[in-house]
DNA sequence: TTGTGAAAGTTATAACTTTCACAAATTGAA
DNA sequence: TTCAATTTGTGAAAGTTATAACTTTCACAA
């Protein structure tokens, strides 16, 4: 079967494929090498029949009577989620947050590589934080265009975040990853914006546990 | 209207309370003390009507012609989730994303302490992390036993979090929020697990490039 | 080579969600 | 006091998503 390029695909289905990605992974590390819609759907917290109908969408994958093969299945769900190249992403403010997320091995898992970091701190610039060093903010920009980076990480105080933002160059940043309290609309001059709040799930966890709900992840 | 108790709130509905609340936060801090429906979805990248409906679900909180007070939306979504009282957590694993996890201010701000932190690292082992003093591992169970805790937050590494997981007590503890690489089922030995995936979004981000699609958040 | 069991792929339907459109209510100005 | 401008709250319709049930295919063993 082709790979789908008509029917448009929710988000909510892109968001399972992440967590399908992240428990193949997890089998492939155990040593598993077929994998079946029922186990992965177990490991998720869903439905066999929606984990079997969301990869067939895309192409059949699966071998009838044996399951998904997670080598193969692991490279088709990266390149539908574009995860197949190596991606240049930048990060702004190097604090505890920002260093964290330089040295959180899942970024580099899906083939994002933080190349450098930036921060108004002297203390900080100069120093290196996993394989990125660190740059003064004012050269940000500069850099951008240099390297042609496209992502952007956002990890400054929320006072700073909406002036950087409104800073960066649309003709290069496509994606913003913003960690900070802060809420931006979902498209800022042209620019994706995905707004992470860490707390959120603690939030969803404390609602759960006042109505002793029996749903999670 | 009274306090819905009898219809299903989905997970779906939880999650943008918790949207609402940030962008209230910080429309309030901001000097605003009303809000109107109009203007929460547009910052929450949502349909108008879906936030009255969602707010209205729970009690008519809104004044017709005006709008939301932002004072008694975020005291009542607060109590919706069960945000009203401080909860004690603890956090197992005080690496970076550990450390930095315990500073994030949104953890504060919606009543979640951070009152210690467990590691089997003898170098952190007694010193202090915003308030949290740094414990042995051991000494995990018999805290969370005599400060009845009710929540975990592990940052350990992938490969020990199974085994943390598997010795938790559900007789108190509730909920864990899970950041390491491991996918756990959303319920395990009774307690609440929500894994959160730090490059989850940047792989949607990923996903919306390669397709130049319009939609994010 | 054939039969059997297992699990993928597929379809139809039920359940849920979102949106639209409008009545009701409130404020503030004339 | 009345009128116009707003904006909530809500029922009905449209759209979307998940589920169960079914059909097909494959691998393996006899």
């Amino acid at each position: 079967m082709e790979l789908n390029t008509t029917t448009k695909i929710s988000e909510a289905v892109i968001r399972r494929l992440t967590d399908y990605l992240r428990c193949i992974r997890c089998a492939g590390e155990a040593g598993r090498d077929m994998l079946t819609s029922l186990e992965i759907s177990e490991r998720c917290g869903l439905n066999a029949s929606i984990v079997r109908k969301d990869l067939a969408q895309f192409g059949a994958y699966g071998v009838k009577g044996m399951g998904y093969n997670v080598r193969d299945l692991t490279r088709q769900i990266n390149k539908i989620l574009g995860l197949d190249k190596l991606k240049d992403v930048v990060l702004v403010g190097a604090g505890h947050l920002g260093t964290a997320i330089i040295r959180y091995p899942g970024f580099a898992d899906v083939n994002f590589n933080f190349i450098a970091a930036f921060d108004t701190d002297p203390e900080k610039i100069g120093k290196t934080i996993g394989y990125a060093k660190v740059y003064p903010l004012e050269e940000l920009k500069p850099f951008i265009r240099k390297h042609a980076i496209q992502i952007v990480v956002l990890t400054v105080p929320s006072s700073e975040a909406q002036a950087i933002v409104n800073d960066l160059d649309p003709g290069y940043v496509k994606g913003v990853l913003n960690f900070t309290a802060v809420i931006f609309p979902p498209k800022q001059n042209n620019m994706f914006v995905h707004n992470i709040d860490l707390a959120k799930e603690l939030e969803v966890i404390s609602y759960c546990m006042k109505n002793c709900l029996s749903q999670g992840s």
